[in-house]
RNA sequence: GGCCCCAUCGUCUAGCCCGGCCUAGGACACCAGGUUUUCAUCCUGGCGACAGGGGUUCGAAUCCCCUUGGGGUCACCA
């Protein structure tokens, strides 16, 4: 095989046909950290060959992701290299060349078989329940015949030459992996219209690019013995291979749109911290050692080797991930949170950039209050909402509405707790006085604590949970937490309107 | 259906390559307590797996075979 002393140098391959899949940005992971441990070159590469489905728009998309989740490229579309270009469909000369190659060689011929004909012997040979494949009408076509009717206008694809015996390879997750020759196809190489086909272009293609470990997903193994053969055909050092496990959907299905979201772009929307986003992947089929789940991509460079990875595919646990991304929440400094929950503030609508920037110290504290609260960027503005509602128009949930209501005398408590709140507020007691000067009062009126605090909650925030109370207040101000009370106070004396027939628990 | 891949708690996994240290470890989820003004966090405990059957061996989660189950793939897509 191929000398593990040379320079390793691997290559992520996206096809711009759709965002990036989470599953993708996986294998771009796995392969970069592979490339870093071991001192060698990661390249991307665009496989653009289907040029019905490929935009620069999915192009610029996949490439700003894997950007945003840390991983830089040494060589690529957009920063160049010594073996550029990087997208396939401009090398396509080098494509024709290695076709022509083939041609010359007998390793590969020219068909003239028509779709139309192929979709019939597919069907006959479904029917018969024999094995789907060319039938090979084409390949013993001789090279006058050929040329005669390419004369006459017939535009032929090139299929290669399949030999017979079998083909091995050693997968580095799997192990030796073997084909018998017969169980494949004659395939095609090159459309009648003379562009080439993904499974003969990344043949050329990392051969030019010296590619020396290709490391894909598993729905590729049954491709791979069709690629080595190209490569013997060729006379080329075949490059190693490791195919990973799938990553399944919660039925157990490849992951797909039917049983969550797929794309990185969705996970980034959702508000998932990148770090927490590529922590979670590398333990989709990889461990760092069995009982570390919390690590950096440093920790991952440092200790990850393509012979670790988990030969079973997994199932994506969203419960797992959304603690992860708590877990990255609740480690971060509050003004690196704050700055990338903001986005989110705004789009809901919350708040403008320029309310945030005024009162940043306000919002700084606003963030902290429900920094252990939250798993996602995205859950922090409907936890937030009530800071910026005007103090008639707070939203009860349910839940807080229920817990205020369920306090015998919520109304009695919530107004003689008022006027001690004014009176408190104006001679300027401080958070951690009133704190305390509360449960006095409370205590001294000879109550439980949630008696107070429930009502108190619920018209401040509308909340059933949230930070301490006196933090709430000194973030409302004493003149909001006031007019705040007062609307509770007539909004809980009025029968709900959301009372059922069969009336209260 | 053919071919290929896979198989440890519900889920992600450690252990398997180089059999004994495994009365199988960790994490998520779940359940029960504790802390707390609530929610959350945090702490403690619990539940819970080597798919089945044959071998090999003094000894198997670890090696071999079969069965069963699951997945992938069978395009002039990638």
């Amino acid at each position: 095989m191929s000398d593990s002393t040379k320079p390793v140098r691997v290559r992520f391959a996206p096809s711009p046909t759709g965002r990036l899949h989470i599953g993708g940005a996986r294998t771009a992971l796995f392969n970069w950290a592979y490339a870093r441990r071991r001192g060698g070159k990661f390249l991307l590469r665009i496989e653009d060959t289907d040029r019905e489905r490929s935009t620069d728009e999915y192009e610029r998309a996949i490439l700003e992701g894997l950007r945003w989740l840390g991983i830089n490229w040494d060589e690529g579309p957009d920063v160049g290299g010594p073996c550029a270009p990087y997208r396939q469909t401009e090398r396509i000369d080098r494509h024709r060349a290695y076709a022509a190659r083939l041609l010359e060689q007998g390793a590969a011929y020219a068909c003239f078989c028509s779709s139309a004909r192929l979709e019939e012997l597919r069907q006959t040979q479904s029917a018969r329940k024999e094995q789907q494949a060319y039938d090979r009408k084409c390949a013993g076509l001789s090279a006058a015949e050929v040329q005669a009717r390419r004369a006459a206008g017939e535009q032929p694809v090139v299929r290669f030459r399949v030999p017979e015996g079998s083909t091995r390879f050693v997968d580095h997750v799997r192990g030796e992996v073997v084909f018998d020759n017969k169980e494949v196809d004659d395939w095609i190489m090159v459309r009648a219209d003379g562009l080439p086909i993904y499974n003969f272009v990344v043949v050329c293609d990392d051969i030019d690019m010296g590619i020396t470990h290709v490391f894909r997903g598993e729905e590729h193994l049954v491709n791979t013995p069709k690629q080595v053969l190209l490569y013997q055909a060729l006379g080329e050092a075949v490059p190693e291979f490791g195919h990973l496990p799938l990553m399944l959907g919660s039925d157990g299905k490849k992951l797909s749109k039917r049983t969550g979201d797929t794309a990185l772009q969705d996970y980034q929307e959702r508000g998932y911290p990148k770090e927490a986003i590529v922590n979670f992947l590398c333990l989709q089929g990889w461990a760092l050692n069995g009982t570390t789940e919390i690590f950096s991509t440093d920790e991952l460079v440092a200790h990850f080797d393509i012979k670790d990875v988990t030969k079973a595919g997994a199932i994506f646990d969203l419960d797992k991930f959304q603690w992860m991304a708590g877990e990255y929440i609740r480690k971060d400094s509050i003004e690196h949170l704050a700055d990338m929950c903001a986005p989110f503030v705004l789009r809901a609508g919350l708040a403008t950039e320029a309310l945030l920037q005024q009162r940043r110290a306000w919002y700084l504290d606003v963030v902290r209050g429900e920094q252990e609260r939250i798993r996602t960027y995205g859950e922090l503005p409907a936890r937030i909402a009530y800071c910026f509602a005007k103090d008639d128009a707070v939203v009860y949930e349910p839940d807080a509405e229920k817990n205020a209501r369920k306090q015998a005398a919520a109304v009695e408590t919530l107004g003689a707790y008022r006027s001690w709140l004014a009176d408190s507020l104006g001679r300027g007691l401080s958070t951690a006085e009133l704190r305390e000067g509360t449960k006095a009062w409370v205590g001294a009126r000879g109550l439980k604590m949630p008696a107070l605090f429930q009502p108190l909650r619920c018209a401040l925030t509308g909340h059933a949970g949230g930070p301490d109370l006196f933090d709430v207040i000194a973030l409302l101000g004493g003149e909001s937490a006031l007019a705040r009370i007062d609307a509770a106070l007539s909004r809980l004396a009025s029968k709900p309107a959301t009372e059922g027939a069969q009336g209260p628990d």
